[in-house]
DNA sequence: GACAAGAACGAACGGTCGTACTATTCTGGC
DNA sequence: GCCAGAATAGTACGACCGTTCGTTCTTGTC
């Protein structure tokens, strides 16, 4: 057993890897054999499927996201600081070109219109996620850091934007004033949910 | 010449309609020839090559966008209102799924990371867009609208963060209150951008 | 050392990809 | 009505797709 779980996880590891850059759809049995260095039908006894590839990838890939950005920000102190540590981790994970974060951005667009068990997936990941962010922000409201009425759906949704803003013109315009930007973007979120806000 | 470029303009109608379902490189000469019902080598004939035929289905995605979002945001008054409707017309293109702005959503995450024409277009494209956003936000500046300090590139991005958050929010997790997020993420933004702010 | 089980391989399959060449049909100016 | 040239169809090719199958090699057990 202990053979076949290591290579399992060298492919899946490297298919993690090709999927960011080419996607989901566009990651190749044939080209993942020769990447890992085997045989095409030896790849695929480990596979089943190509659909089964595709679900195990994206497994693995939220593994590695929950392990190098949500895992580490829930270490930090309730309320703000733990959303700021999530930011925060999160824009290292796409500035570093971390293959986990943005398989999600490009898998996402991917099969947005395309049914099947990977959007099925897909969709529950993001909703897992969206969830997880509300809850972070809950506890900042809960801390008294955010406005009592302020909407952690709200929050989550707005986040996932500026992550979304920030991959984009990171890795497609190689923007270097992305970052800044999001960090900019993610301070006005703050401000905005924050109580000493005089608006009402 | 009437009924060659007829014929060309209905193949690159149906390839934006099909691009953005499966996105450009899941755009395929076969799949578009049967679906406008010719063969595949007559549509090959105006292609001229795969990358040629992603390359027209991109302008003409883009003239779409133009003609359906930029144009007629344009025609309305100076300032915050032209702003406004910048954005009232990019949320119903996205709503009433009008492929020409989803193509762009999805190309983007398909070729942040792939060399080649396509990719140096679509970074055109979208520099193209951040500038004609920051354009419309200075004049908003001048009306006196908006915050003489404020930054016209990190609204551009904002903005755009907040559209690529709709679209994902609308169309993969087919959530329902992801207009309503993106309008007050929208309000948020402005909000941030208004002179009468309190906070400087 | 025999042997069953698992892991990896090589060859082959039907199908589709993009592309090239050759034919056929259509169309518009004379 | 003819005919050049555009527009489309037909056919074929090599490459790669996902998948299957039979075979070999490794490995742990008795």
């Amino acid at each position: 057993m202990s053979k076949g779980d290591a290579t399992r996880q060298a492919i899946l590891h490297r298919g993690v890897e090709t999927a960011a850059r080419v996607g989901l759809s566009g990651l190749t049995i044939g080209e993942l054999a020769s990447a890992t260095g085997m045989s095409k039908s030896g790849l695929f006894a480990h596979a089943k499927s190509k659909e089964s590839l595709q679900l195990q990838v994206l497994a693995q890939a939220r593994e590695e996201f929950i392990d190098s950005v949500i895992r580490p920000a829930l270490a930090a102190p309730r309320g703000e600081p733990r959303v700021r540590s999530l930011f925060d981790h999160w824009v290292t994970c796409g500035r570093t070109r971390m293959p986990g974060g943005c398989l999600f951005v490009k898998a996402a667009a991917e099969y947005d219109d395309r049914p099947g068990a990977v959007r099925d997936q897909l969709v529950r990941d993001h909703t897992d996620l969206h969830e997880t962010i509300a809850q972070v922000f809950r506890t900042g409201i809960k801390e008294g850091h955010f406005r009592a009425d302020a909407d952690p759906a709200l929050f989550a949704s707005a986040l996932h934007s500026v992550m979304l803003g920030f991959y984009h013109s990171h890795r497609l315009l190689g923007d270097p004033a992305a970052e800044e930007h999001a960090r900019q973007s993610f301070e006005t979120l703050l401000d905005a949910a924050r109580p000493t806000s005089d608006t009402n």
